[in-house]
DNA sequence: CGTTTAACGCATAGATAATTGCTTTAATGG
DNA sequence: CCATTAAAGCAATTATCTATGCGTTAAACG
C-alpha cells in the first residue's frame, strides 16, 4: 500500500517568482492602503497573479502580511557606530522613529495587536524582532570594549527600555518625539547600567 | 435670504439609545471577532439597528471603533494606593498587562497602528490616554507628600518609561512579562528620578 | 527526455459589504 | 399641541470578497 502522501515541494522558478512578486505587492499595497483597507484581490493584480493562488496558499490577511514582513526583514538594517553607546542609541531611536512614517512597517506592528494569535504568526514576529535585536549586539560589544559599560548588561533590556517608550509616546500618547526626548531617554537608561569595573 | 443651514443636533432619546447600543455592540463584536474580522453589518444587528445608520454616521471602521473606545474609556479605572510609589507603579504594570488579554483593549491599541491618520481619530486616542495619565496624578502626589520623589518629576515621562517597555516586550518582542521584569523596570526608572531635597 | 503532479490560472458562483433613494419616526423649538 | 426636519429604517442595487471546480503549466526526478 502507498505511503501517506508527502508532497514534494516545488521551490523552483515559477513558485519562487510568485513569492517574490507577492512580497513586493503586499508591501506596496500596505504603503498605499495601510492595513485597514488591505485587499487580497488587489495584491493579486499588483503581483500579476491569480487571487486564488493567494487564497489557497495563505489562510488570511495576517498570514499573508506576516509572510511578506518576515521576508522583507531579511534585508538587514545597518546599525550605527558613532563612537559612544549614548550616540549609537540615540541614532537607533532616530531610525526607529523614521520607520514609524513608513506604513508597511506600521502594518507589521499593527499585526501584533490584531487579535490573530496563530502560533505561526507569533513565531514570525518574534523571529523578526529577535533578529533585529541580535543585529544590535556589536554596538554593545564595542561599548564594552571601550569600557563604557559592564559586560554583564542585558542588552535586550536596554533596547526595550529605550525603544519601548518611543513606541508608547508615538503611537499611544500620540505626542511628538523630539530629539531632546530621545536623548533624555537614553541618558536615563544608561544611568542605570552598571559601570565597568568600578 | 436664509442662513447657510446649521442643523440643530438631536441628542435626545432615540439617538442617545442608538449610540448606547452601538457602543456595546462594537465592544462585543471586538471581543468576539477582534479587529481583523470586525463586521459593520454584524455590529448593526447586534445593536438592533439598521446598518445604514452606521455607514452614514461613521466614515469607516476606525472611526466607529474610536467612538466606542472613547466612550468606554470614560468609565474610569481605579488607580492603586499601595503605600509606596514603587508598589503603585508595579501595580499599574500588572493591571496594564491584564488588559492585554482583553481583545477590545487590544483593538483600541491596534487602531493606533493602523494607517488611518484622520485627525478625529488621533484626537480621540490622545484624549483617551491623556485622561488615563491624568488619573494617575494622585498616585504621584502621594509619593511627593511622602517625600519619595521631588515635586518636579515629569509624571508623564515616568509612565512612558515604565509602561512603554511593557508594551514593547509583550507585543513587539512577544515575550512573557514576569513580575520580576516589572519590578526591575520600575526600580530602574525610580532610580533615575531626583530625590526630594537631599 | 518523459512522467508525474504541485502549483497556478481562469471562470463562476455564493456570500458579505457598502451605497443610496425613499419612507418613517420622533426630537426640537415655537 | 403643531410644524419642522434630523436621524433612523427599509429595501434594492452595486461592488467586492472568498471559495471552488476544472483545465493548464512547469518543477522535480528517474
Amino acid at each position: 500500500m502507498p505511503d501517506p502522501v508527502v508532497p514534494r515541494r516545488r521551490t523552483g522558478g515559477r513558485s519562487a517568482r510568485v513569492l517574490e512578486a507577492v512580497e513586493r505587492a503586499v508591501i506596496d499595497e500596505l504603503k498605499e492602503f495601510g492595513i485597514e483597507d488591505f485587499s487580497i484581490p488587489r495584491v493579486a493584480s499588483r503581483a500579476g497573479i491569480s487571487s486564488s493562488s493567494l487564497y489557497r496558499r495563505w489562510a488570511n490577511k495576517a498570514a499573508l502580511i506576516a509572510f511578506a514582513g518576515g521576508r522583507t526583514a531579511q534585508q538587514g538594517i545597518p546599525f550605527p557606530d558613532c563612537g559612544s553607546l549614548r550616540d549609537d542609541l540615540v541614532r537607533v531611536l532616530v531610525e526607529v522613529a523614521a520607520t514609524f512614517g513608513n506604513s508597511s512597517s506600521r502594518a507589521m506592528i499593527a499585526l501584533a495587536f490584531s487579535s490573530n494569535d496563530s502560533p505561526e504568526i507569533q513565531q514570525t514576529q518574534a523571529a523578526f524582532w529577535q533578529q533585529r535585536v541580535e543585529l544590535q549586539r556589536p554596538m554593545f560589544e564595542r561599548a564594552i570594549a571601550r569600557g563604557e559599560i559592564d559586560a554583564r548588561v542585558d542588552t535586550g533590556a536596554v533596547i526595550e527600555r529605550v525603544v519601548g517608550p518611543l513606541y508608547f509616546r508615538y503611537f499611544v500618547m500620540r505626542q511628538p518625539a523630539s530629539r531632546r526626548f530621545m536623548e533624555d531617554l537614553v541618558d536615563a537608561v544608561l544611568q542605570t547600567l552598571p559601570l565597568r569595573s568600578a
